[in-house]
This record gives structure tokens, sequence and C-alpha cells, in this order.
DNA sequence: GATGATACGGAGGTAGAGTTCCGTTTGTCA
DNA sequence: TGACAAACGGAACTCTACCTCCGTATCATC
């Protein structure tokens, strides 16, 4: 899914290492400021040629997907962790802690953000299932909040990565001094009954 | 200020019309799905050359920037309506029914959201007298409805932008099935005290 | 160590969008 | 109506990013 080659023996050595460093790279350009990151940048960064980029991720969106990927399992780590977690933690307070945690994270990753506000739907496709997990996780956590009757009655699973990707432009936008913490708690109040 | 001549000779006829019909023509086509607008397309559109486009505005900047302007001038002018409202109106729905209705305008209005999602500061630029109305209108609104104990504490003028701003991202990915309404409708749930 | 498959590097191709330039046309005013 | 400034049109230029290609280098295997 993530390899290009068709035969059965394993990636080189070199090859390995290359495409983690592509990552890495492309991850750090990301984390700086400006959001429009181009493919020679992330190969010098990572110290390879354009053509070794191009050979692991057949384009920029594979690239980008594959960030995205990557974010969107550690949100899911965090809900299965949300789930899993201490009796004495209300249904609430899991789910909106679990928001400002994932809120953090997409605070140093422009490649999400990015995603999420201007990429098209094609960046997602490299993230689809990790996407449909998500959903699933999320949709658990509201139903026990909703149990608990400490949610608002017509928030949903959906809603959550709707309000995040608001959240996604007053980060990219703190430069200006709008304060993406500020939305977050806002929203949160909002998702009260 | 939106004028390249520095005679002070009247514009000539066709400059003022063809500078109307670029500005329609561009609306126009913001106001589809598409958001990648070219100058070329908004000539055409138009019945002019690209080179009349450039002698009206100096760059593609510039013409976004009056688009965004007038935007402003609109919901400038919806606040002032929202001040000098009945009395019956609370303050805390002369606001929220402000926000609703410049929420229904960007949701026709892709270039203003281009602006506030993807556009630089320098769209802004152009609109800048307009924008600074605008937080000056707002915080009378914001001011009227913590006096009279319908908003919640910690809500500024300041946070208008930012909270229309995220909608602006929902209105963007309608087509995948996010509703803003409800992402306003949130928003304005989580104003309340 | 030899050999072949795999992977690399980076110059250059390509395409698309913004912008310029200048010969031509049009409006304004005496 | 003639003359001149103002404005027009659109072909061509430029700039920038993505991506390809192929000669060279490196790794794995015998």
């Amino acid at each position: 899914m993530t390899e290009l080659t068709t035969s059965n023996r394993p990636q080189r050595a070199d090859a390995r290492r290359n495409r983690e460093r592509i990552l890495v790279a492309a991850r750090e350009l990301f984390a700086q400021e400006d959001p429009e990151v181009q493919i020679d940048d992330v190969a010098r960064r990572a110290g390879v040629g354009v053509g070794t980029v191009y050979r692991h991720f057949p384009d920029k969106e594979a690239l980008m997907g594959e960030l995205v990927r990557e974010r969107f399992a550690l949100f899911n780590e965090r809900l299965r962790a949300a789930l899993d977690g201490p009796e004495d933690v209300t249904p609430f307070d899991a789910l909106t802690d679990t928001m400002r945690a994932n809120a953090a994270s997409l605070a140093e990753d422009a490649a999400t953000r990015f995603a999420f506000l201007s990429g098209g739907e094609r960046v997602f496709e490299h993230a689809a299932a990790e996407r449909e997990e998500y959903i699933v996780l999320a949709e658990e956590l509201v139903e026990r909040a909703h149990a608990a009757g400490q949610l608002r009655g017509e928030f949903n699973a959906e809603d959550i990565p709707m309000v995040m990707c608001g959240v996604c432009a007053s980060i990219d936008k703190r430069a200006a001094g709008w304060d993406w913490k500020r939305h977050l708690e806002l929203i949160i109040h909002g998702m009260r009954p």
C-alpha cells in the first residue's frame, strides 16, 4: 500500500532509510510557518535527490497523504486510550481532553492542517481507513457522553472533524493574533447540553 | 484609492463600465464551486481582455481585495442595522442573527472565504478600514449583550471573525457533507453564558 | 569479490498561472 | 469633425513548481 515494488523481495536498507528521512524532512518543513513546502526543499533537507522522493511517493499528494495518515493513526490511539481510560474521568472530559490533545498536535502539523483546509479529497484518500476508524471510535465516545447526559442533544461524531477544521483555521492565523485555544474552548462550551 | 489615474479628469465611461463588469464577473466565478479562479477566466467572462483587468487592478490580490472590501462593507451595514434595530430584539439575538446573515453571505462568496482561509494578509490590506470598522461595531453589539448578561464572560468581538473563519472552512467542505449551519449554531450555543 | 537488480541524483522538461507590452481602438473635448 | 489622451485586446513572456529520465552508484546474493 505504501510501497511501489511489485516483487516480494524486502526493500533495500538505503531505500527504507531514505523513505523515513523524507517523511521526517517533510514533517519538519511543515512544522515551520510557511505552508508552501516544495518537493525540492523536502529532498534537500532529507539529503536526497528529487528523484528519490518520487520513487517513494508517486506525487506530492501521496507524500502529504502519508503524513496525514500517520497523524490520524495518532488521533485514533488517543481515542482508544480515552475509551480505555480510568473510571473517574467523565465521558465528556474523556472526549474533550482528547480533542484538546489532538488540536495541540495539529498546531505542530501544518501538513494535516493544510489537508483539512485546502487539500482536496485526494489527500484524504490515502488515509481513508484511518479516517473511518476515527469516526467509529469517536462515535463510541460521543455515545457514552450522551448516555451520561453530558452532551448537547444534536452533537454527533461527524461534528468533531468539522469543528476541528475550524480550529485549524485559527491555528494557521495565530501569527495574526488569533487564539486557537480560545476557539476550541468556545466550541467545547457549546457542546455542553 | 481604487483608481490608477493620477490626473483629476473623470474616468472614461467605458473604463467605468469595464471595471464594474470585471468585478461582477469575478464575483460570479467565485460564487461557483471551484475556488481556483483565474484572471483570464474573469476577463473572458467580463468580455474584456486581460490587459484591461490589469489596468483596473494592479494584480490579482488587488482584485480579490476589492471583492473582500465590498463584502466587509455589507457586513458593516448589517451590524449598523442591528445596532439601530427594534427594542424588542434582545442584544444576543441582534448579534447572532447578524452572524447568521453574514455567514449566509459568505456561503455565496468564495472570494472572501478564500481570503479568510488561504489568502495572505495582503488581501486584507485593501479592506483594512472596513475591517477596523467591523470590529468597532461588533464591540458595541458584544458590549450590549454582555451588559444584558446574555453572553459568556470571555467572549469578545475579536472572537467573531475567528469563529466565522471556522465556519468558512465548513462552507468550503459542504460538498463533502459538512453542514455549516450546524457549525454556526454550535458556536452560537457556546456563546451563551 | 563479481553480478545483477534496485535505488539514487539532479539537470532539464513541462505546464499552468500571473503579468507585460504595444499596436489598435474608442471616448472626450474643442 | 479632428486630434489627442485614455483605454483596450490578447499574444507572448516569465516565473515557479511539479515531475521525468537516464547515466551512475549502491546494496544484496552467490
